[in-house]
RNA sequence: UGCCGGGUCGUCUAAUGGUAGGACAGCGGCCUUUGGAGCCGUAUGCGGAGGUUCGAAUCCUCCCCCGGCAG
């Protein structure tokens, strides 16, 4: 099978193409280029340069060509500018999401010669085809799991899709790579946004809009404790750069327009938690679930689930029950349904409500 | 200016003659392909000058500063 391998330069993908071309495939390796690092690069190292060596090196080892695609006008576009303006907005943006979706089973299919059957990739996760349909299932490794990231793909590109680590556990990928003596065997796993590699979100958020003062408020005797630099600098249940003692302190409301962050402490359960919200722009994977069925739901990437009820307020609009509560629960943020082992899709997080105990 | 009260890490707060400790913030690390959260680890302080004492944040004197009551 003619199959184009998305290669990084980290471990994952680097043993998914070893994988491949073991099976007999034959295969191509494009390392995409997606950093912006570049434009940023006085805020902190690069280290796409040691990536792309990384994909060289894995590449002349396996004896497989390596293209580098620049994608970085498409990136800015769909990826980037979705992510100041939702900051902008007061909503919390999740780039990885529209990475996958727009960009690597986005913008490179239309790149590549529309003879490679499939694009594969090192995400942990499964595929199961049935009557034709392709299913998303999770990876036996609960956390590195990244059917959350994946929520948002079409059914066209799930069918073109092949993920050869999602079988196995990190240790089990870090192994294999020590069989196939990777030369980026030991290297760190990756972490954070991918455009902005080290670069602290906190910086990135600055260079594009700025400082602007706003007040700190108590929540619960609506007085005024402190300042902010500016309400996109947080984020629902955020603890981190209050500043204030007696704490800690968690961010509970955001008001934008007046640019005020009200804040609470963790002993408020039920200012700080939310148990309940509404979802938008769904992207059902396969079939639609019933109103009424009972789920499970991520709120964000990682191991743990809620089990939760869902039910239609109208045909674009979900609202979503949760047994247990999230204090992070933010607009902008996707939240992920499953049904067993099944990724059926997710949606955007329009609100939170705060129900009482 | 004739009267009280108070000055301890960045902030809040302990130690009342016997090694200045904690919390929060900060910083570093871990975790995590989003934001966050969580976990671990850490620097920094007695307003100043004298005095009493084996020993002072603590007791005494003066000075400085900040509140408040007098004006």
């Amino acid at each position: 099978m003619k199959i184009a391998v998305l290669l990084s330069g980290g471990v994952d993908s680097s043993v998914a193409l070893r994988l491949l071309k073991e099976q007999g495939h034959d295969i191509t390796a494009f390392y995409l280029k997606i950093w912006l690092q570049e434009e940023y690069s006085f805020l902190g190292d690069c280290p796409w340069e040691e990536d792309l060596e990384y994909a060289r090196a894995v590449c002349a080892q396996a004896d497989v060509p390596l293209q580098v695609i620049p994608l970085q006008d498409e990136y800015w576009d769909r990826v980037v500018s979705y992510t100041i303006k939702e900051i902008k907005d007061g909503r919390t943006p999740n780039p990885d999401m529209f990475c996958n979706s727009l960009v690597k089973f986005g913008a490179f299919l239309d790149k590549i010669d529309p003879s490679y059957e499939k694009v594969a990739s090192g995400h942990y996760a499964t595929i199961e085809e049935k009557n034709n349909r392709f299913y998303l299932k999770r990876s036996p490794d609960a956390v590195k799991d990244q059917t959350y990231f994946l929520a948002y793909l079409k059914q066209e590109q799930l069918a073109r899709a092949l993920f050869p680590i999602g079988i196995y556990e990190k240790k089990q990928v870090r192994q294999l790579a020590k069989e196939f003596d990777l030369p980026n065997q030991v290297r760190k796993d990756s972490q954070g946004i991918c455009f902005l590699g080290k670069i602290k979100f906190k910086d990135f958020v600055k260079e594009h809009l700025g400082e602007l003062p706003g007040d700190i408020v108590n929540f619960e005797t609506m007085k005024k404790v402190g300042t902010h630099p500016g309400y996109y600098y947080y984020t629902i249940g955020q603890r981190e750069g209050i500043g204030l003692n007696a704490g800690p302190w968690y961010v509970v409301r955001k008001d934008i327009v007046n640019n005020i962050i009200y804040i609470s402490q963790k002993k408020d359960v039920i200012a700080a938690y939310r148990n309940e919200f509404n979802v938008t722009k769904i992207n059902w994977l396969n079939e639609i679930p019933e109103s009424g069925s009972a789920l499970h739901v991520k709120i964000r990437h990682g191991a743990h689930r809620y089990p939760c009820a869902i039910e239609y307020t109208d045909a674009n609009l979900l609202s979503v029950k949760l047994q247990g509560s999230d204090k992070g629960i933010a607009a902008g943020q996707f939240a992920v349904f499953y049904d067993g082992d099944y990724c059926l899709g997710g949606g955007i997080i329009s609100d939170s409500i705060t129900v009482e105990s």
